[in-house]
DNA sequence: TTGTAGGCGTTATCAT
DNA sequence: ATGATAACGCCTACAA
């Protein structure tokens, strides 16, 4: 900028004032201020303007994973609201590592940030000290935080997966797998219960070897599945509280020749674009991915200038079970033998 | 760290000493600066810290689109990358948007990154501009630009097409449908290149009806094989070259009430991680995903530290080809007439 | 309309 | 070992 003044043969004042259009610059100057930021080619300097203003125009969004369809979708639409909204969105993701995400907040906070959405990781306590230690708003995507008392954007869970449950109930099953991260947060909590509630509602009893944990992997799904399927008393279906886990549920239900949904049948958390070309279709709790991530961002959006309520705002939204032909009728004698092709 | 160092009775000078570990601090002094550090809750303000030093810490990373697999996965293996190395990555997507890339590159020049990590998009005279004007190392990755002398990591697109069609060809196809996106990158250059060498090397002529152009979207990926379905001497395989455009395809089949692989054919460009478990199991192009994102991080990395060859290092790997069920011997009287099932 | 000067939070140089 | 002080590039009173 300086450059830019002295070629310009102006003050710098004048060319900020020029640049912001804070207060009138004669035409003649501008003239010059303009042949010159050309000739320098001047590029505004965004990090000495941050230290001056004390804003980055700069948001902060941890997300567990980045292979995951489910957050990719809300990425792709919260990217597109902020880059409206004039802000940048940095992005990290966690891999579902308490340690990486303190870090990276920490990060973030020290660069910054106006403000941070995050889908969330590890334990309560050690979140709870992150975010009262930031001074920027926090939103809570996915998942919620005990104490934590932010704006937050979540999936009614327990009564998508108590619908999905309750579905399969009603195709006659009665021994239903369910396969889940084990992580201690709330999204896999209320998913748990909404399992366990349809059953109760349906008068089943709940067997604990029927619910598999892993991590939130395919190759978890895998295992946790093999486990369900080596079981003598095998289920006749398998729900999978999220989507990579289902992935390998079905490769282990491939490896031990097991069709679905002939012998087996299954259905899934989070909706994917190619559900309904492939075989099985599979039958799936679609989340409202455009706007759960649409509502995150005008919650922090609105925050940021200002004009929101004192008081955390907490949406919940619904998930819509996507009936597809992954799901079979029971019928008689099912899932007993095994293995059913012998 | 005024206060730290008003609260610990020494100057800032020893703080930022402390902090740094520049200069040798008396452990008297260490006691106090740590308390006092903890007692005020202080955060460096790495914003201040770029401003002085010139540099963020902070590579900017852009590509067309966040929800397709091929380039999530890569931007999954260069944040784990450049997270090892100390820096933060900064994400945009240009939704294959030519404004869009522009200002963002723009932005992420202003917030002064270090470096910059581009799969780019749109012409090549604006974006050689673009690449110019920076002050900072740049590498692309996945699509290369004419006149642009950087480093960069590519796969070998057309050897890759070239083989996928031969290997149609082989099961005996004549006449085989390509869909692709339309913006003129090398990449989608060199995958048009592999199809039409790949005929011409088996004695096949060119029909233009049979390549269909479109967005990169699912969208335009129906539109385009409803095209090819349509014709009076429709093909017997569809080879898409990217990976969300077969999605549409296959719909286009389904509604068609086409089956897969029984009465045609598909392979695509992109491997992704259910592509063995769903039924077709789509025959596919793998790119070599993480090497890509790895090469990209380290090319930058590299140059980051300085230990790089002044010319531009040009990675080019090679694809493989992922045979599974959804391709089909051509038997004759195939394709045909229409409809089929007529 | 334009220029001068102080300061945002760091780091680095140079005295002490 | 420590402290004063000058940048880094920008914005903003305030003065001219």
């Amino acid at each position: 900028m300086n450059d830019v003044a002295e070629a310009a043969g102006v003050s710098i004042a004048t060319v900020s004032a020029f640049l912001n259009g804070t207060s009138n610059v004669s035409p003649q100057s501008t003239q010059r201020i303009e042949t010159a930021i050309r000739e320098t080619g001047y590029k505004r300097n965004a990090i000495a303007r941050s230290l001056k203003m004390g804003t980055t125009h700069t948001v902060g969004l941890t997300i567990p994973h980045i292979t995951n369809p489910f957050f990719t979708q809300i990425v792709s639409v919260i990217q597109q609201a902020f880059d409206r909204a004039g802000y940048a969105v940095m992005l990290f993701c966690t891999d579902e590592h308490l340690h990486n995400q303190d870090e990276q907040i920490r990060l973030l906070l020290d660069r910054m940030v106006d403000g941070l959405l995050v889908a969330r990781v590890g334990d309560d306590a050690t979140f709870k000290q992150l975010v009262d230690g930031a001074r920027v708003p926090v939103v809570l995507i996915d998942r919620l935080c005990q104490g934590v008392d932010v704006d937050s954007v979540t999936l009614d869970n327990r009564q998508a997966v108590f619908e999905a449950i309750s579905y399969l109930i009603s195709l006659g099953h009665r021994r239903i797998g369910y396969i889940s991260g084990i992580v201690d947060i709330s999204t896999i909590h209320d998913r748990g219960e909404g399992y366990r509630q349809a059953l109760q509602a349906a008068g089943l009893s709940l067997d604990p070897e029927l619910m598999q944990l892993g991590d939130f992997h395919e190759g978890d799904g895998y295992r946790a599945a093999m486990r369900l399927l080596m079981l003598p008393d095998r289920p006749t279906a398998i729900f999978s509280a999220n989507n990579p886990m289902v992935v390998g549920a079905m490769k282990a239900m491939r490896d031990l020749g097991l069709k679905c949904p002939d012998d087996i049948s299954v259905a899934c958390f989070d909706d994917f674009a190619w559900a309904d070309v492939f075989e099985p279709q599979m039958t799936t709790v679609a989340q409202p991915v455009e706007a759960i991530g649409e509502q995150a961002a005008q919650l922090l959006l609105e925050r940021l200038q200002g004009r929101a309520p004192s008081e955390p705002r907490r949406l919940v939204l619904k998930g819509r079970l996507m009936v597809r032909n992954s799901c079979a009728p029971m019928t008689p004698g099912r899932g007993t033998a095994w293995p059913r092709s012998a």
